[in-house]
DNA sequence: GATTCAATCAAACGGTTGTTTGAAACATAC
DNA sequence: GTATGTTTCAAACAACCGTTTGATTGAATC
């Protein structure tokens, strides 16, 4: 690890938020005290108040430091393929493509956050935690707009509350697999598949989602079947 | 409440269940402490342990409790529609419906748990809390063998690999709606749909993830376009 | 060289956590 | 009525939580 001069000496704030990035995502946040990560940035334990004023702050201190290249990523994909398309809609499989194709550069990028700030991102988005509730939203405002109008534009034949419901379902499946949730495990089933790797998971959940997305409209007044 | 004799003066052990249940799937396992459960159920501070033993040892008890009558129901399900096809594959959509009727039929019983177990599962799913990793499958081992055999057999042009993805997107999906996560609240789309009715949920969520583990299969060598 | 200011440190803060204790209350059996 | 065993109770337990304090360090400024 302390090979070249590779990251001699970090910033004390950075060796911070490197070791909280990392143990929330393994033990979750309230799970991480602030003994555990100051221990392992090997700083004081008084440092972590002292740079980011608490607990709290530091949670949203390491989104802050990465969301903004992510959201960039995204929005700049679905930019190209907007352009390309000149005017007529962009595929479903396309667009999910470019939101996932964003996460999967950051996941290869360790500079960038790598696998471990997609996971932990992920993660955060499923289990939604109050913290976050009213600081996050904004940092990718503009990202939602573009990609919700994109899908509204791809999928005609949707009316808003279906296609809500559908983008609900496609973002919790895309959300856990990124997240390293792999449900399966907790069921006997042997885990054959490595759940972790994200390029992997995106070749076979960008099927699964892009099928469920362009599903036939569900029939009206369907459940009344009861 | 206190209307007739309905629930007059409940076992202590009960009324600590039912009050541990209602404020796990509120604030999470870790977040409810000791305090919070005894003052809800009026019971003194140390019942908890007495009758249980410890706050892990309640977190199973919870589920003990209610998960036998679910998984017999599910797999019951799953028996009728076998005996009626004969030997014949049971349909991908039949499997899933008989899935969610049996979370449908408990979430509709107060006496089962209600709405609000069903939702403390699929919420214990996604989350995997450590306490119950070792615990819980043996209780739903047959469920999900008799259920994994079925979608095998549905789905012959899928090999094993890919079905387990898929099985983890679709489980993914559901166990986040059922829990009653909805993703798209975190972004700044205002909520039209009401994602806490577990039959509306359904409806809409049946076509989703059938769509997708029927979708085609994934080209072999996927992956290896980037 | 004295001053200033940001950064680090050991130590302690008040509060909450899950759990344990030992006495009191209760019901049941003899 | 006495004895037995179960359940409830107020109180305290040690351990940990996030945060604050006040002294100490080190480098930059005048």
């Amino acid at each position: 690890m302390n090979g070249l001069g590779e990251t001699r000496q970090l910033d004390t704030a950075t060796r911070i938020l490197d070791a909280a990035e990392a143990l929330f995502v393994e033990h979750g946040f309230e799970a991480t005290s602030m003994r555990m990560i100051t221990q392992r940035a090997e700083v004081n334990l008084a440092a972590v108040n002292y740079h980011f004023g608490s607990k709290d702050a530091l949670f949203q201190g390491v989104f802050t430091r990465r969301l903004t290249p992510l959201t960039q990523l995204a929005v700049q994909n679905l930019d190209r393929l907007e352009a390309a398309a000149q005017g007529e809609p962009v595929s479903v499989e396309r667009i999910m493509r470019a939101f996932m194709d964003a996460a999967l550069d950051i996941a290869h990028d360790p500079k960038r956050g790598g696998v471990i700030f997609v996971r932990l991102l992920s993660r955060t988005f499923i289990e939604a935690h109050p913290v976050l509730r009213e600081s996050l939203p904004w940092h990718y405002e503009e990202l939602v707009a573009r990609y919700a109008k994109a899908t509204a534009k791809a999928l005609p034949e949707l009316d808003a509350i279906e296609l809500q419901w559908r983008l609900n379902f496609a973002f919790s499946a895309i959300f856990n697999a990124f997240a390293g949730n792999n449900i399966l495990r907790l069921f006997v089933i042997d885990p054959v598949v490595n759940a972790r790797d994200p390029r992997l998971i995106a070749t076979y959940l960008v099927p699964f989602v892009v099928a469920g997305l362009t599903a036939p409209v569900t029939a009206k007044g369907a459940g009344s079947s009861f």
